[in-house]
This record gives C-alpha cells, structure tokens and sequence, in this order.
DNA sequence: TAAACTGTATTAAGCATACTAGTACAGTTG
DNA sequence: CAACTGTACTAGTATGCTTAATACAGTTTA
C-alpha cells in the first residue's frame, strides 16, 4: 500500500503524506475508510511511529482525514483534497511553461508532449473524480459513530 | 542578477544554480562571459564564500560553467544545459499529467490550462533557443587565453 | 617583486530538521 | 482487565546547510 523511497530527497514522512493523498484521490481508500494504526504502519515500514504519526497529522491538518482517539484515522472528505490538487498543478502548470519555453521549446512541442503523456499515463481515478459507491476492493469500516468529519466526545 | 528567497525551502546554493542556469538560459550570461567572484558574489549577497563556491562547483558538474584557477568562472556552451532543460521538462510534464488526472482535470481543461500560461507568461529567451552574437547589454570579457571550456595549463 | 585579485581545499563549529527510542496517558473494544 | 487505538513528551543521533577562519596556488597589475 505504501511504499517509501530511500532515493528520493523528501523526508519521508511527506512521502507517506503524498501516498495517502493519492490513494485517496485514485479511489483506493474511501470516504471514512480506515487507515492503518500508526504503531502496524510504522512496523510494516520498519519505522518509528513517531514519523508516521508526523505524517497522520499533517494530513489531519490539510483536511484529508480525521482521527478519533481509541479508534483510529479515517478518510475524510475528498473535497478539499482535490482543491489542493487542482491548485498544485496551476503551479506546477506555471513552472513547466517556463522551463519549456527556456528549454527552447514551441507552444507545440509542450502542447504534443503533454498530450502524449496524457495519453500514455494510466487513468488512475474514477471518471467523474469521484469514487464508485459500490466498491468492497477495500476494507471499508468507517467507525460505528456518527463521525462525518468531526470528532464526537 | 541573483536574488536569494529565504522562504524557499530549497537550500541557498541550490537557488544560485538555479538562477545562473535561467540566467545562462535567457542570454543574460553569454558564452565566456565571466560570473561573479566567489568572495564579492558572496559579499553582495551577505553570504558565506563557501556557499557560493558550492554553487559554482555543481554548476561546473553540470557543463554550464567552467574555472580557471586565477582568473574565475566563465559561462561555457549552452548545450548541456539545454538538454538539462529538456529533461526536466518532459519529468515534469508527466508528474503534471499525473497531478491533473488525479485532481479530475479533463485532457481539454490542462491543455487550456498549459496554453494560456504560455499566452501569459513572458518570453524569457531568444527566438532561435541561441543568444543573439551582438548583444553588450552586460560585460562579455571573455578570458583572454583561448579557453574554450577546457582549462588551459 | 609585491600587492591584490582570482579559484580551491580543509577543518571546525553552529544550527535546523528528520528520525529513532522510550515512556506515559487517554479513549475504545471485547 | 487486556489489547488495541491516538496523542504527547523528552532525549539522543544523524545528516545537511551554512558560517568562520585559514591556507595555498595561479593571474594580473603597479
């Protein structure tokens, strides 16, 4: 499920951030699903909990779970996720543009590089950017409470 | 000429690469032209000398520099840096391709997206990809010794 | 030749961040 | 109660970035 890259440059806990957010968006992990203890996450990695833990809260933070103490973290709302998303890329939209255009390329060569890409690159979402409802891929628990984003007490 | 970001979390000699290569790029530094000495490029910018020096050995690694022990540092061919270029932007068009499907972008909604940054952004380089010959608009002393990107002993 | 530049190398230290380790406490479930 | 869950805290280690100081080699100019 999660797959952490010693090569890569980013710390690791933002891996396992970007991970979550792109199971989420591609469908895999569901509104309310559960996602693993951070002490069965952190053994399965060989890590310490405390960096998973790090990683559990950021996406806390950027709204794309929720936690319940004694229970676990679940997913929450796609919404604001993709909101991240589509931003992201009129950022990273910019950049390429002006590399491209530095790299010396024509409006048409990026125009036919990307839409190759497109092209090639694997559909890894559902087609209306929203998950099917009847999927059971997945282990689909979503807590017994009537936890739709907030935590109850 | 270089402007470092303290908000970016890039480190300091990885902005001077950056910004030397766009500079390189868009033919404000020609080929010989000479770049700033370690000490006063540090001095002007209120950093340490070995920072800078690291700046100047990746960009000596990556064939957009070459030194000569004496007298400084000197733009070399642009080639290199134009196929860095070119590298880059295909990785990033893919990750961007990727980020876009995930945040359920339609093919026509990047496309649009990607043309109308190019329509906004600013020409940063000359039309042929190659710096015009006679350009003075900033010193071109190239070395005098016939240092064609080769160290000459 | 001497002074004032250039690049280059080395060592040491400070600092921030990432990660690990261990412990502790609170809430949930069976 | 036992075994899970999340959460908080302290401490130590490792790494990377940056600064500081020093030294040496080559070039240029007076």
């Amino acid at each position: 499920m999660i797959v952490i890259d010693y090569t890569d440059r980013r710390p690791i806990y933002e891996q396992v951030v970007e991970r979550f957010q792109s199971l989420v968006l591609c469908g895999v992990l569901e509104k309310n699903a559960p996602l693993p203890s951070v002490r069965s996450l952190a053994m399965e990695l060989s890590l310490n909990p405390n960096t998973i833990q790090r990683a559990y809260t950021e996406l806390e933070r950027r709204g794309v779970i929720y936690a319940v103490k004694g229970k676990g973290n679940f997913v929450a709302d796609m919404q604001a996720l993709l909101q991240l998303r589509e931003k992201e890329v009129k950022e990273d939209a910019y950049h390429l543009v002006h590399k491209a255009k530095e790299a010396g390329m024509t409006r048409e060569a990026l125009r036919r590089l990307v839409d190759d890409l497109w092209q090639d690159t694997k559909k890894s979402m559902p087609e209306n950017g929203l998950p099917a409802e009847d999927k059971d891929l997945v282990q689909t628990d979503a807590p017994k409470q009537g936890v739709g984003g907030e935590a109850d007490d």
